[in-house]
DNA sequence: TAGATTGTTAATCGATTAACAATC
DNA sequence: TAGATTGTTAATCGATTAACAATC
């Protein structure tokens, strides 16, 4: 089971959740946990817990439960949070400054190093105590400060080429809040894609159905 | 099938994906399109596509295919894009203040017309040509306008107190940009989350697996 | 009519839940 | 030891895919 590789996408989206409610634990003091408390805080039945804990190790034991620091630790290690990233915010509008002060002080695995845009007005302002770089400079940027993933701000018709551009910079991973299929058209790219548009209409429809 | 309430999840998440490639294809000016086409250009199976439509009806013609524009109109009915929902965002930090801009200029099915905030000193800047008001007016705002939808973008820790607020001032859906479960706490509101965190993980975990 | 493509049923696949023996 | 709770296997459930008759 512990295979990597073979663990299924709905079991890794879970991950980041019991990360999440792990580190309340902890903050709240709490030592240890069974599957069974998780299981009713975090609304996931008790069994499912279990089998997606053992997908990537027996890290629980019989009759006590789950070490909530070492169950954080290695649910850490298991998502890489460690392995800090370079990363660049392509697009400087609202959604480009307001990820990258969030990722900033949020989440400290990706490191901004740069933040670009194709507006010349905005290049020289400062974001995060960085000048905004002109979009022109990027291949420049990549090649002597080689960033690893990107953030895409920037408006959906502007993403096929800068998707493409990035790629064959060697960027690695994208985090994609355009329309644009990144991944239909970068089979070695990963991404993820933060499509607000679709969380918006999804709630529309919950609402309206009640 | 087309019994509302009984359609699956994973078939809503699928239908704002039709309608963006639904909508770009009236941009392009394609006229119909064939299950087996759409399948090509959107990485879903032909299959899957017709299952998922018949949910809702029988929206193609044998031996046709889909009319491009009836399509996307029926699917727009179905996700409610139509009914205009007074909308509030709640947190006008870096986030709130790009999702209140981001909505008024490209999701015109929620029409915001509140921005408030904690902090005394944010009350009265100007977003979209409205000040920001303070916390402190929410209630009396809500009883005066009615909004149904909110948008949570406060820090985690100040959330189960807005939220609690919120659903007693008649909030019926909640887009929540917070790690607080909601959904969790009220099961009778509407919530979509949007856990950027969660995103930023499974991308870490995609890049350290390859 | 012949060709194309849907709507729909049946088959397969994968994910979740239940159960329980192992064991702390 | 007795009680608790895991790890793991088996059963169930739901979602996806394949197949094909209906029909435009």
């Amino acid at each position: 089971m512990s295979k990597p590789g073979l663990i299924s996408m709905s079991v890794i989206k879970r991950m980041p959740r019991y990360y999440r409610f792990l580190c309340d634990l902890l903050e709240l003091g709490t030592e240890r946990i069974s599957s069974r408390e998780l299981s009713n805080r975090m609304g996931f039945t008790a069994s499912q817990i279990r089998q997606d804990l053992n997908c990537f190790g027996g890290f629980g034991q019989q009759g006590y439960g789950y070490n909530v620091r070492q169950l954080q630790t290695e649910i850490g290690k298991i998502l890489g949070l460690n392995n800090r990233k370079k990363a660049i915010i392509i697009g400087a509008g609202n959604i480009g400054r307001a990820i990258a002060t969030y990722i900033t002080y949020e989440f400290k695995t990706f490191d901004i190093i740069g933040v670009f845009d194709k507006k010349e007005s905005m290049a020289g302002q400062m974001i995060l105590g960085m000048p905004t770089r002109h979009i022109s400079g990027l291949e420049e940027f990549c090649k002597e400060n080689l960033p690893t993933v990107a953030v895409l701000c920037v408006p959906t018709s502007a993403a096929p080429e800068v998707a493409a551009q990035l790629n064959s910079l060697g960027i690695k991973g994208m985090l994609n809040f355009t329309h644009y299929d990144v991944a239909l058209n970068y089979p070695d790219l990963q991404v993820e894609n933060i499509h607000l548009n679709d969380s918006f209409m999804t709630l529309c429809y919950k609402l309206n159905k009640n």
